[in-house]
Formats: C-alpha cells, sequence, structure tokens
DNA sequence: TCATTGACTTGCTATAGGGCAAGTTTTTAT
DNA sequence: ATAAAAACTTGCCCTATAGCAAGTCAATGA
C-alpha cells in the first residue's frame, strides 16, 4: 500500500518517522479505473495525489472541443492541479486516469495543516513545487526549442515504455501536435 | 529604493516589520545599463532579483545559435534561475537587462537563512515558487494551444507597452517564432 | 557627425505540421 | 462472439511559419 510512497519520503531533507506516520494516516490508498475522472473543470482540486503505478493525465479542453494534454504523472509522481489546488479557485482541466492507476491520496485541509505544522510537510510542499517547476520549464523549453520529432525522442527517452503503454493520440496531444501527424513521426523514426 | 519592494512585501502572509528589516538589510539596489548581464551559461545563479524598473531577460542559446527568451521580468516581478538557485547548478542561461534596469537583490545564501529561519522569508519563497509554476503553466498553455497571434495578443494585454518599449527581436524570441513572422504580425494584426 | 552596426521590413520560396476523408485495426460492451 | 465504437493509418491538399536575400531605417560609438 504505502511501502513505495513511504520509500520515496525517506529521501526528503527533514524527514522524521514520526511525521511521516502522521501524513499517512491522513493519506488514503486508491484505484481508479482506466478512463476514471479525478477532477473536472469548474471543481476546486481539493486533493493531492502520487501515483503509486499506472498514468494520470492533465488535460483541458479548449472552445473548438480540442484536448490539450498538460501533464502526464506516472510511477513515483505528485500530481495535483497546483493552480487551483494553491488558489483555491475552479480548476479548468480535467485529471483523468489512463490506464487502471493506484495513487496515495491526501485532502487538501490536511496537506496544508501537514505543511503548516511539519518540516517533512514543508519539505514535501517546497519539493513539489521545485520539481513541478522545473519540470514545466523543460516542457517550455520543448515547445519553444524543438520540433515534434526532437520533443518525442526526449519524451521516450524519459518514459521508454510510454508507446505501448498509452493512447498515441493523447502523447500526440501532449506532444502538441495531431494524431496524423504523430502516426507519421512513429512510422518514419521510431518503428 | 527599497519603497516599492517593501509595500509589495506588505502583502505577503506572514508579513512583519522587523523580518522586513531584516531582509532589507541583506538586500541591495543596482542598477544595471542596457544589454548588461546578470548571469551567463556555467554560472550558478546566486541572486534572487526583484525588479523595480526596467526589464529582464532569461534566454537561452541552442546549438545552432538561436536564442530563446525564456521569460521577461518586468516592474514587480521577482526573478531568478530558479533552476539553478534552487538546485545549485551552473545556469544554462543568460539573464540580461533589456533596457536600463533597476533591481533589488539578495544573495542566495542570505536568501536561503531568511527562508529557514523566518515565516516572510518562507512565506516569499512560497510566493515565488506558486507564481512561478503558474507563470510557466500559461505559458505551456499558450504555446500548446494557440496560434503565433493569439500569443501575441495575450502579450499585449498583459504588458501593454511591450511594442514600444523592448526591442521586436526579444518578443518574437519569447513568442516562439522569426523576427520575420513577428514583423508581419504586427503589420497585418496590430497597427 | 559620419560610419558602422544592428533593427526592422518585405518579396519570394520552402517546410513542418494541420486536417479531411476514407480506410484498417483494435478495443469494448453486450 | 459479435456488433459498435474507438484508435490508428495514410493519401491528398492546405496553412502557418521558417528562412534567405536585399532592402530601409534607427541607434550608437569613435
Amino acid at each position: 500500500m504505502f511501502e513505495h510512497f513511504k520509500s520515496v519520503l525517506k529521501n526528503f531533507s527533514g524527514y522524521d518517522d514520526e511525521q511521516m506516520e502522521l501524513i499517512c494516516s491522513l493519506a488514503e490508498n486508491k484505484i481508479f479505473k482506466k478512463n476514471d475522472y479525478l477532477l473536472t473543470p469548474g471543481k476546486i482540486c481539493r486533493h493531492m495525489y502520487f501515483v503509486n503505478s499506472g498514468c494520470l493525465r492533465f488535460f483541458g479542453v479548449n472552445e473548438e472541443g480540442v484536448e490539450n494534454t498538460r501533464y502526464l504523472g506516472f510511477r513515483s509522481k505528485f500530481a495535483s492541479n497546483l493552480t487551483s489546488f494553491i488558489q483555491f479557485i475552479p480548476s479548468e482541466e480535467y485529471i483523468q486516469s489512463v490506464v487502471e492507476t493506484e495513487v496515495i491520496v491526501i485532502g487538501r485541509t490536511d496537506f496544508y495543516r501537514v505543511e503548516k505544522n511539519t518540516l517533512l510537510g514543508k519539505s514535501i510542499y517546497k519539493n513539489i513545487l521545485e520539481r513541478a517547476y522545473i519540470t514545466t520549464q523543460k516542457r517550455i523549453y520543448s515547445f519553444q526549442g524543438e520540433m515534434a520529432e526532437e520533443r518525442l525522442t526526449g519524451l521516450i527517452l524519459k518514459e521508454p515504455e510510454i508507446l505501448s503503454s498509452i493512447p498515441h493520440k493523447i502523447i500526440a496531444s501532449y506532444l502538441g501536435i495531431t494524431p496524423y501527424t504523430f502516426s507519421r513521426l512513429v512510422k518514419n523514426k521510431f518503428s
């Protein structure tokens, strides 16, 4: 259940057994089936997730009905709609399980109480924000400076199993290209 | 000197006069001429800046020598290469003043000491990370879901003076388009 | 102040990627 | 197991943007 979660927490600065147990007592293990919605637009994101297995997908839908995948959270990743979670405002995006996905969940109120009252909590929150920032920075670099092919190469490097583990149209959407272009890209360069 | 900086800090949670004075005692007021470098690749970013006036530009240069502008920091913005600053690793990018720019600077060691020891410091750091995240998130959305023209419209909305205050090739680079395309865009849609 | 350099424009052509349509294959639900 | 619905492919053509070249205009330094 919590083993993997705990083993990740042990690497945080300010780690402390007692504080970890407190966090785990507030957290919950949950399994989502493929395509379950964890969050929908208009709702405030009141949960922090930690992915044990599977994959969570964050996406928005624009006026034309096009889905834009913002983030893919695989094993060991923390995942939450931080904009909504932090500012306590309605989310503009969906969180959905791409495949059957096992997560550790902690509610927003509990999360911030732990953040306020424990060093480990502060450390976790700081780490989540830092990583979120660095991840999105890298993502901007790739959009700004790379062609679609390079972005895909980089993604495969980070998630070697991605081509066989999640639908291609989701990868395409994450890369900011159409499924048509994606299909051609894979055909020409990755098969 | 520090008036504007102080007035911004007053809005932070955990605000406290004494802690603010401590921070200001560690901070320094500095003016950079147009095109001065505040940071170059290979150096660790050891400063947190707060822009009083002018504009700081963050950019990287890729293998082909193309400059990619990552961030433009105008008045009231905190600015630092967070990836380098946080992880204490060499920067991959430049920070440069686009025009004459007045900043408040605080050194990394002092900054983290304040962050560790004062609530206001924690609050500032948390706020910087949160805003950095939200800013970059929005930037990804605009790259992923918008055409160049929409990105420019959005930027002008946020910085109405931008077209007349900084070189167009820098705006183009920030938007991820060539100066040619930028020139045509402005001609057709914004003049 | 003049010469030089950099900034901006614009015609032309090239290319990455978009998007429809119509297929094939795979998945899913009954 | 089978029908229906998704997912994926691919031919064709289209559009946004790239990028060169050659020009004009503006800023800057000796």
